[in-house]
DNA sequence: GCAATTAGAACCGGATCGGTTCCATTTCAA
DNA sequence: TTGAAATGGAACCGATCCGGTTCTAATTGC
């Protein structure tokens, strides 16, 4: 199973709610609150992406994070890539790389390349604005978010999302 | 980095090779040899092929494996999904499973799908016969590939493809 | 019956990764 | 000026995953 790293997938999350911020800075404590990402978590990501500059921070009290662009010039593949780093199926892709023993009569070779431009245009294709937009009603019912936050939150270590495939 | 695992990238390998053969049986100790895949994982994926109906076998003496179908109808997708389970990025995806802790209020739910969709239909319109056509030439020179499976081939255990990235 | 071969499971050690913790730095405001 | 509120950055830890091996059973041809 080709799967998203949790990093990614909460970076998303944060990622929408903060687009509906429209530029505003939103603090990382209160990100954790809305999205019930665990805080220390969310702390991580946050600086993730904003050395990766998807984000601008300002720092000290009353600091926070921001989108540093517009939702919709920012997609899918940024954000895992700025997580997760490179978008590639294997490193036999990688033209710098020459570390697969297969390489010199490997007949796929040829071929990742390929395969790795259709993923990540595929990725690439999904801007931030079109992710936020999915649910927008029931977003704007924030106060229903808030209390799941505050109230529902699970346990901190407990994991969000368990992987049931295979 | 999203990456395919070790099992599938091997897989295509094989299969590739197989695929020459054109329907005609190869035993996995041959297939180890002229892939120089350490030939304990080449049985191991070989079972796994053929069990997921990718590979027809055939035991005993003078027994081993061939193609089900016609490398034309034989997808990377299939491959993956065979060795590595279903594809999908995450498992919000699933309808099936509910075990997401943020799907109440995410917002990327909804989209999750889609992104599945897109990235399995890029793995699905690579045939494993386009795989195997990329180096023909390369591969007709089958001395060549056995000189190296047999003289250089790596010690066991050594791995074939070392992550660089990240 | 024996040798060759696949079927299948169990097993192991190392890498990876989700997650936490700690400390330094910046900034605002009382 | 001082302290509280924030982010920056790194180190750290334990659990899980995964590449890889090994062993035994079943099947088949000679
Ligand atoms: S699998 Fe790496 S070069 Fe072919
Ligand atoms: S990330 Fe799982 S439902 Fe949104």
């Amino acid at each position: 199973m080709i799967r998203l790293s949790r990093l990614a997938d909460y970076g998303i999350v944060i990622l929408t709610r903060l687009a509906r911020e429209r530029g505003r800075p939103m603090a990382a404590s209160t990100l954790a609150a809305d999205t019930a990402v665990a805080p220390a978590m969310t702390g991580k990501i946050l600086k993730l992406l904003a050395r990766a500059e998807l984000l601008v921070s300002q720092r000290g009290a009353h600091g926070g994070y921001a989108l540093a662009r517009a939702p919709e010039a920012i997609t899918v593949a940024d954000i895992i890539e700025a997580l997760d780093g490179p978008i590639a199926l294997t490193s036999c892709a990688d033209p710098a790389s020459t570390d697969c023993g297969l390489e010199p009569l490997c007949p796929a070779r040829a071929n990742w390349r390929r395969i790795n431009r259709a993923i990540r245009e595929a990725l690439a294709g999904i801007t931030l604005a079109e992710m936020a937009a999915a649910v927008p009603d029931a977003l704007a019912v924030a106060p229903e978010a808030e209390r799941l936050a505050s109230t529902g939150r699970r346990a901190a270590g407990s994991p969000l999302l368990l992987d049931g495939a295979r």
